[in-house]
DNA sequence: TCCCAGGTAACAT
DNA sequence: ATGTTACATGGG
C-alpha cells in the first residue's frame, strides 16, 4: 500500500462520490473505500489535497477522478444562465469519474427503472458472486468480475444477483458478457469514435438504449457531450426549460447538447444531483 | 391500492 | 418517425 498526496483544486470528494455516478464506494469513518482496477483504494480529502492509500499509481488515481479536467473552463461553458450558475456554485468541485467501461456498462444496464439502492445491491452481488476476493486491512472486498467470469455463469446463478427485471435482464447481461469477453465487442475502441458513432455501436447491444448508452459514453468513454436523460433530468428539464410541457426525450437531448455544448455531460451530472437532492438551499 | 424508481423493446399509430 | 405499453418489484 502506497500513500499518495495528490493536489486537487476545485475538487469535492464527497459530491463526486455521492452524486450517483458510481455504485461501489462506501464511506467508513471519514474515509471512502472503493475498488478500482482490482485494487482496494481508500481516499480522503484534506483541503486541496487528495490523500489516497492504494497500490495504484498516482497517475491512475488522477485519471480516475478526472483531476486533469479544467473545471473553471468547464464552468465557463456550462454556466449558461442564473440557475445553472447557482447549481455550479452549490456543487463546486463535483467531478465526473472515469470508470472502467465494462463495469460501467453492466452497472447501467442493471440500473434501468430501479432505485439507486437496488442498483448498488445488484452490483455488489455480481462482485461477490463472480469477482475475486481482495483482503485489505481486515476488510474483505471484491473485484468487479471480468466479462469472461460472467459469460461462463448460468442464468440461474446470475439470477440470484437480484436483477430488476429478473431473467430477462440476466439474459441481457449474459449476452453482453459473451460479446465483450469474446472480443466481439471492443469497448475501448469506442473511445476513438465520435460521440454519435460510439453511441450507435453501443445501442446495438440488447438492453442498451439512449440513456444507458449516454451514461457509458459519459462516465467511461470520455464523451463529455453525452447528456443522459433519466426520470429526474426529464422532470427537471421539462419544468425549468420547457414550462412543464411534455416534451420528448429527443427534443430535450437536442436542446441540451446545443445549449450546454461539449461539456453537456458535466451540466447533466450537476443537475442530476441537484434534482435528486430535492433542489434545497 | 397507487405511485415511483438513473429504461428498453415491441408494438401501434 | 413519434407515441404507448408490458416488463417486475420493494418502499413510501
Amino acid at each position: 500500500m502506497k500513500m499518495h498526496r495528490i493536489p486537487a483544486h476545485v475538487f469535492n470528494l464527497d459530491y463526486t462520490l455521492r452524486c450517483g455516478q458510481v455504485f461501489r464506494w462506501q464511506k467508513r469513518g471519514g474515509e471512502w473505500m472503493g475498488v478500482v482496477k482490482d485494487s482496494v483504494i481508500s481516499v480522503k480529502q484534506k483541503g486541496d489535497v487528495l490523500v489516497a492509500k492504494s497500490n495504484l499509481a498516482a497517475e491512475e488515481i488522477v485519471s480516475y477522478f478526472r483531476l486533469e479536467d479544467d473545471m473553471e473552463n468547464i464552468y465557463k461553458h456550462i454556466g449558461k444562465d442564473k440557475l445553472m450558475k447557482k447549481v455550479i456554485a452549490k456543487y463546486r468541485g463535483l467531478r465526473l469519474i472515469r470508470q472502467d467501461p465494462w463495469e460501467c456498462l453492466v452497472s447501467y444496464v442493471c440500473s434501468r427503472n430501479a432505485p439507486i439502492k437496488k442498483i448498488k445491491s445488484v452490483i455488489f452481488n455480481l462482485s461477490k458472486n463472480f469477482g475475486n476476493v481482495i483482503k485489505s486491512d481486515g476488510h474483505i472486498e471484491y473485484t468487479f468480475p471480468e466479462p469472461d467470469m460472467v459469460a461462463e455463469a448460468t442464468l440461474d446463478k446470475l439470477g440470484i444477483c437480484g436483477f430488476r427485471y429478473g431473467k430477462k435482464q440476466a439474459r441481457e447481461i449474459l449476452e453482453i458478457a459473451k460479446l465483450v469477453g469474446g472480443n466481439n465487442f471492443d469497448l475501448e475502441r469506442l473511445k476513438k469514435y465520435s460521440y454519435l458513432d460510439a453511441k450507435e455501436e453501443l445501442m446495438t447491444l440488447r438492453g442498451v438504449g439512449h440513456k444507458v448508452a449516454d451514461c457509458v459514453l459519459l462516465f467511461s468513454l470520455d464523451k463529455l457531450e453525452a447528456f443522459p436523460i433519466d426520470v429526474h433530468i426529464r422532470r427537471f428539464m421539462r419544468r425549468e426549460y420547457f414550462q412543464d410541457e411534455n416534451i420528448s426525450d429527443d427534443k430535450i437531448r437536442e436542446l441540451a447538447r446545443e445549449y450546454f455544448g461539449k461539456y453537456a455531460g458535466y451540466a447533466q451530472e450537476y443537475l442530476f444531483y441537484h434534482e435528486r437532492s430535492g433542489g434545497e438551499k
